[in-house]
DNA sequence: TGAAATGTTGGGGCG
DNA sequence: ACGCCCCAACATTTC
């Protein structure tokens, strides 16, 4: 009787799993593990929805008859030591694709092999693996509208697999952590404000596909770009972690149907697909620009009163602040806001794209790595098919196309909600007596802005000229 | 998935 | 009736 570990990463799934599907037909006693590296822990957000997320798929396993073995450590000698104490002679796993966790996956399948264990890997969280999709001169793309012409015509409706029906029981000899044993969750509890939208895990990730294709799909493209409104999937951090597969995605989306919605939301999915390409071809970009004329580009790092007023929402900025505050509250932040705030932080601050990326993951709980990377370098005008560097937000007018209400703003920047809409999105252009009667005093109830946006905006012009150069 | 500066056009007020 | 100016509305260019 063969025996099979699976081993759980960013696939925390039951639902078209190939790693957990293939374990099944070919072994009769198949052990589900998830192997926590303290080393590679992951973001302070990530991790509070981790221990949910793999709460909910322990369950799941529970359901169907079988367990989950929690262990903590250097994921190689962890499944060395499985492999001894159950007698596997065969480890299936989803692959990742980060330099660190490919590098990690090599090193650890070439001793598995060596020691005569097969070892097998699948596609288990994108569409297409990133080497299947090349230009026409068989090189990495570089531009999105091409990789994505080229990854629609390889086809994006892959076959899902139904979640299994039963799974084998795990001997209780094999034993592992509590999860409470991981110590994922904070100790003081800043993550309540994560789970508006429900619990991790892939039944909620499900039921928000289900609630998404439902109704707001269809009014996607424009809905989208208003903070206020519910018009985005909210699926980001259960891709994150797998709990539901790109594919499953793409299968609940009416194959015939052609309506803008449907379309621009197939859009997003294929930049995300477009970022893991990047980041396996360019692993560099990880922390380096791809466009190396900014590795010249004199950042303002140095100031890290800046920095900090920009990760705690008081920048002055009120549509700057109201993102911040709700990314620091909700673990998440809504992607045109994730624009605004990045333009401001790299063009009107002049702050490397590298420290708000890493904010970023820390504090989303969607956080991905190649996706952040992407988005960070896009808005920083430094990285592929990025937006020219002159291209800089002003928040004040994007407050008032997006946020024409105020809703937003005044939610997440409540010292402000008595001010007429008039002044709110710009409160340090508003008459003494306006700021009287709604009871706000500058630089006391809310602070004065931390840059003048005009200026800033020609600084950063002027900066960039320095490291502009003609190829 | 930008914003600001600059250019063009056309209607209306007015002498 | 005509020319002139103003300016909104839109288009184009520039950063």
């Amino acid at each position: 009787m063969s025996t099979a570990i699976v081993w759980f990463r960013r696939d925390l799934r039951l639902g078209d799993n190939p790693a957990l599907t293939a374990a099944l037909a070919s072994s009769a006693r198949v052990i589900p593990v998830y192997l926590h590296d303290p080393h590679n822990p992951g973001g302070s957000a990530g991790r509070a929805w981790l221990y949910h997320s793999l709460r909910s798929l322990q369950q799941n396993l529970n359901r169907h008859g079988s367990r989950l073995i929690i262990r903590q450590g250097e994921p190689g000698a962890l499944l060395d030591e499985l492999i001894a104490q159950t007698g596997a002679t065969v480890v299936h796993w989803n692959r990742v694709y980060d330099p660190d966790g490919i590098r990690r996956d090599s090193a650890i399948k070439a001793a598995l092999i060596a020691r005569g264990l097969a070892v097998h890997s699948y596609n288990g969280s994108l569409l297409h693996e990133p080497w299947n999709l090349a230009t026409t001169g068989g090189e990495a793309f570089r531009v999105y509208t091409p990789f994505s012409k080229a990854a629609i015509r390889a086809g994006i409706r892959p076959a899902v697999l139904p979640c299994p029906a039963a799974l084998p029981p795990v001997p209780p000899e094999y034993d592992g952590l509590t999860l409470e044993a991981l110590q994922l969750q904070p100790r003081l509890c800043w993550d309540q404000g994560f789970y508006r939208q429900g619990l991790p895990g892939e039944d909620t990730a499900l039921a928000r596909l289900r609630a998404f294709v439902d109704d707001p799909l269809h009014r996607y493209d424009e809905a989208r770009n208003f903070p206020d409104r519910p018009g985005t999937s909210g699926l980001s951090p259960h891709l994150a972690f797998g709990e539901i597969s790109p594919g499953q995605i793409m299968a609940a989306l009416p194959a015939d149907a052609d309506n803008p919605g449907q379309t621009v939301f197939i859009r997003e999915l294929l930049w995300r697909e477009f970022a893991w390409h990047l980041l396996y071809h360019y692993p560099h970009t990880l922390d380096h620009p791809l466009d190396a004329r900014f590795e010249a580009f004199p950042w303002a790092d140095a100031q890290a009163e800046n920095f900090r007023a920009w990760q705690r929402g008081l920048t002055g900025i009120p549509l700057v602040d109201a993102g911040m505050r709700e990314l620091w509250a909700t673990g998440w932040m809504h992607n045109r806001v994730r624009m605004v705030v990045a333009s401001f932080l790299t063009k009107n601050l002049l702050i490397s794209w590298q420290q708000g990326a890493a904010w970023f993951m820390d504090t989303l709980v969607d956080a991905d790595l190649a996706n952040n990377t992407l988005g960070w370098q896009w808005v920083a005008g430094c990285g592929a098919d990025a937006a020219p560097y002159f291209r800089i937000f002003n928040p004040v007018l994007q407050a008032q196309r997006f946020d024409p209400d105020g809703l937003y703003t005044r939610h997440w920047v409540p010292e402000l909600a008595r001010l007429p809409l008039t002044w709110l999105h710009r409160p340090w252009e508003a008459p003494t007596e306006v700021l009287t009667e709604s009871g706000i005093v500058p630089g006391r109830d809310y602070p004065l802005p931390l840059v003048d946006l005009q200026q800033s905006r020609v600084r950063a012009l002027e900066t960039f000229q320095t490291i502009k150069t003609y190829k």
